[in-house]
DNA sequence: CGATCCTTTGATATGTTTCAAGCTTAGTGG
DNA sequence: CCACTAAGCTTGAAACATATCAAAGGATCG
């Protein structure tokens, strides 16, 4: 399972084996709960087994603005291997299945294995390459360009991931915390969302959504793959 | 000079020595040049040794997000190592020293030395970490509070690299840089830099800034350094 | 089948942008 | 050393995108 590593470095026998040998603890949380809060001290480091998660922070003024979603597959606090205190919070979106490793163990392990370590390290870097689009997201895009890239973004990672077949899939956020992770409102999500519907662009039913017409809504979105650095296959 | 290092990770002997045998190309640069583009296929990783940078990317629309300021001690494009092109720019904000390490080299260095492996890879956490809050800045900040974050941000981290001596500095940044780091117009940068100035929270001389006002503008300005990872003095 | 959470909608308020022009500063060449 | 020029800063008025407030309608789950 953790062999995700794989996509970006490949691994000898020796660093399969170490993986195999380290020690778990697969957790299921409900929906809502708290993986880590902001501030602190964790002692695992986890990864996503089933479900969503985001990590998220709060202002001074009790606004919140959500950093990150993440699917399975995916580390939820990697950077917890050498910061001792957390600077943001990580919540389930929905039930989870995670596997939670010792800080200590993570940590032994980059150091005895140069190559899972590289795999690690470069998992960070495309959190941090994310970081990047989502700041000018969030600081230059008006509020239907910024939507439009959030949905694209979310599409094309659950393709990466395996977890999405044609062009319908469920989106594990209510408008309110669409709302966060975009920095709007929910009631002006509600009206984007909306406008894409009237306009052909997607086709909502609950909580799951079809992109209908996948170029006009990467145009709408301004959207371009290349910040996700994956081994996507073309659309 | 590249023991920086060593702020977060205790190096051995053999480690400088691998880090001072690196093949080294030391060059300067005027202000605006660009060090690395968007689609670039870069062949170095470069340190700042004096001046600043920023790292930026455009939008379909062309409007400009700054993503990054850099100062003298940090590595402006340590991805780099790993990814075959380049997400955003680094571009020099004033007359700009650095040093340009072979990519090769580099990831030759992380693979050999896990010590300065590791160095690095906390850099490139430090990095993110300062990505999350600058979503939060620009996406649930009004204006006021997103310009004194920045400016708070710039001035603890100019004590950190031992920059600044007492509370005023100087800004490499036009109010229309400032504007694309904060998601903001030019215009209304303007006018909020004078209602800081009108209030007696911060003084501007040219393009130097003295913070009158420590504990006020960190309030102001919704800021908590803890983000920063730094091991910074206290004020 | 009631209660809660989520979504939808309308009316109004507001922060920020846009446009446009004048002003200041720093740099350059005569 | 002065005049000229370009870049950056400042200011005002009007426009606009998004937020806020408020209330009703649906969905989901004990």
């Amino acid at each position: 399972m953790i062999t995700r590593f794989e996509k970006h470095e490949p691994l000898g026998d020796g660093d399969r084996e170490a993986l195999a040998a380290l020690p778990q603890n697969v957790r299921t949380l409900v929906s809502g709960s708290y993986i880590v809060r902001d501030g602190d001290h964790p002692e695992t480091c986890s990864l996503l087994v089933s479900g969503f998660a985001c990590r998220h922070k709060t202002t001074g003024e009790g606004a919140r603005q959500i950093i990150s979603i993440h699917m399975r597959g995916d580390f939820v606090d990697l950077q917890n291997i050498f910061f001792d205190v957390s600077d943001h919070s990580v919540q389930a979106l929905s039930a989870v299945e995670l596997v939670s490793v010792p800080r200590s163990a993570v940590r032994a392990l980059a150091m005895s294995r140069p190559a899972i370590a590289r795999a690690m390290w470069i998992e960070t870097l495309i959190d941090a390459s994310i970081f990047r689009e989502w700041i000018v997201n969030v600081g230059r895009r008006d509020s239907r360009t910024r939507l439009a890239h959030l949905l694209c973004e979310f599409f094309v990672r659950l393709k990466m991931a395996g977890l999405a077949e044609n062009r319908t899939f469920s989106l594990p956020l209510t408008q309110e915390q669409l709302a966060d992770a975009v920095g709007l409102t929910p009631v002006h999500v509600n009206r984007v969302l909306r406008a894409f519907d009237e306009e052909g662009l997607i086709e909502r039913d609950r909580r799951s959504i079809t992109i209908v017409d996948w170029d006009r809504m990467r145009e709408v979105g301004d959207f371009h793959e290349r910040y996700l650095h994956g081994n996507a296959a073309s659309f």
